[in-house]
DNA sequence: TTAATTAGTGTTAGAGTGACACTAATAAGC
DNA sequence: GCTTATTAGTGTCACTCTAACACTAATTAA
């Protein structure tokens, strides 16, 4: 049981090659993304930091390919399918690991944890209500962490959670990824506050407002919010078909 | 010295990843790519191509990041050096390799040779007339390929090629990199020819001509064109404070 | 009744975009 | 020296997009 080498043997996992997933909940309040922090089997040494937040990762199984492997890795660490990740960037420095207390980590978890390890990252976005994180595997737990507040994390993931963040906001200007953050019936303010929590700005809102309904994306529907001490939005829904569409256009959103 | 394994056990060579370089050359009159020829240390088979082209690529040493590697393994094979890389994908199906001519040359080039390789791709635009490659290690020879013409190459090499092309000219729409493919003085229809030939489509005239102009990147010369068989041309340079200015910005060129 | 909060609306000035056709300057060929 | 072929160079108009800007309306809570 001690070290914990998971199903190493069975799954051929490949010594080098790993998949990290930047995983971005939105909440309509901030910008969260999913840590998860690992299971200290470690004796804590002075000055070590006894908890220790990572971004889950792991190394890549032979017989999968890289997205099928981000997928798993995910769902192992915690718990959490079906979501889209889109690669982005390989990190491969060979000092990646310069943390005494991450190496300690590796060697109670890989067979070879002294390989140099390359890995491949991914990020996704999706509304932080409809996915509950639970820790399995080597993570302690998994929660979810404002943008603002992320800790100092385990090897390079630092550096590539910045990197994810360019990668997400370029991402938001020119797909309509936005839509799948809201419910179905949504109001015009809902989804100006999904484009300003990730792109980190604020924006007019007749300006916004023209903009959207320019796309001819949004149906409005004969409904309005109920129980807001303020005057109620109207609802909307957008459209299946031309979302669809645009998906694969050329669109750049920059409200 | 057959099967050749150039310096393996000296550099530490990760079995398990790779770097590919995808060479894009202009030359004014259509977009180029840098490919390798094979050495062939493998007896004929029938039905089995003599000649079998490729990517510039090979595995990634231990002590270097990826970066330096795909600058190292382009420098190896093709004596080009001094090339900005850009990385753009990783790629890392388990059936890269399929082939069974490719499998057949990865047993005489590698230690390792069945090994699952995932690969770090690599891009980069050069001026064609600046960069004469000449092969070398195991390469029989190097050339460039009109980007229309590329043949059947090994591996997933025509996969990465068609991502390659995309993320160029993502790169070209937003970075001013158009510049680095001129001589220093250069006239508007050259400028013009550079989008034109790397976008794959063409432009108006006098609209290309406003947008660069709104530019301010330009410096006018009081000097012509000379020896051509038509209106000679004005010449311009580019300003490269404002050049330098433009490479950091979010610029967007969507002529 | 009042206060607090968010929803909802239009205009204007300026910049950018796309479509479009003719004259000018040169070398080459005759 | 005339003609031809070739590329350079230029302006306008209609349209769309963008950024900036301020007030009224509807609801709940106190």
């Amino acid at each position: 049981m001690y070290p914990q080498t998971p199903n190493q043997s069975v799954r051929g996992l490949n010594p080098h090659v790993s998949v990290d997933c930047v995983i971005f909940g939105f909440d309509f309040d901030r910008l969260n993304v999913l840590l998860i922090e690992r299971d200290i089997h470690a004796p804590h040494k002075n000055n070590i930091p006894q908890r220790r937040f990572a971004l889950p990762g792991n190394l890549v199984d032979d017989n999968e390919n890289l997205d099928e492997s981000a997928r798993r890795v995910l769902r192992e660490l915690t718990n959490l399918d079906d979501i889209y990740l889109e690669q982005f960037y390989a990190f491969g420095s060979p000092n990646r690991v310069q943390n005494e207390y991450d190496r300690h980590w590796l060697r109670t978890m890989r067979a070879d944890p002294d390989a140099r390890v390359i890995t491949i990252a991914y990020f996704s976005l999706v509304k932080l209500s409809d996915y509950h994180p639970s820790p399995s595997s080597w993570a302690r737990s998994a929660v979810w962490c404002p943008v603002e507040d992320i800790p100092d994390l385990a090897f390079d993931h630092n550096e590539i959670m910045d990197k994810a963040i360019v990668s997400l906001r370029n991402m938001l200007a020119t797909r309509p990824i936005a839509f799948k953050l809201l419910p179905e019936k949504f109001t015009f303010g809902q989804l100006q506050k999904v484009y300003e929590v990730v792109m980190g700005t604020t924006f007019d809102k007749r300006n916004f407002r023209r903009k959207i309904t320019n796309m001819k994306i949004l149906i409005p529907l004969e409904e309005k919010q109920q129980g807001v001490p303020h005057k109620p939005a109207r609802l909307y829904r957008f459209d299946s078909d031309k979302y669809r569409e645009m998906l694969t256009e050329d669109l750049v959103f920059a409200v």
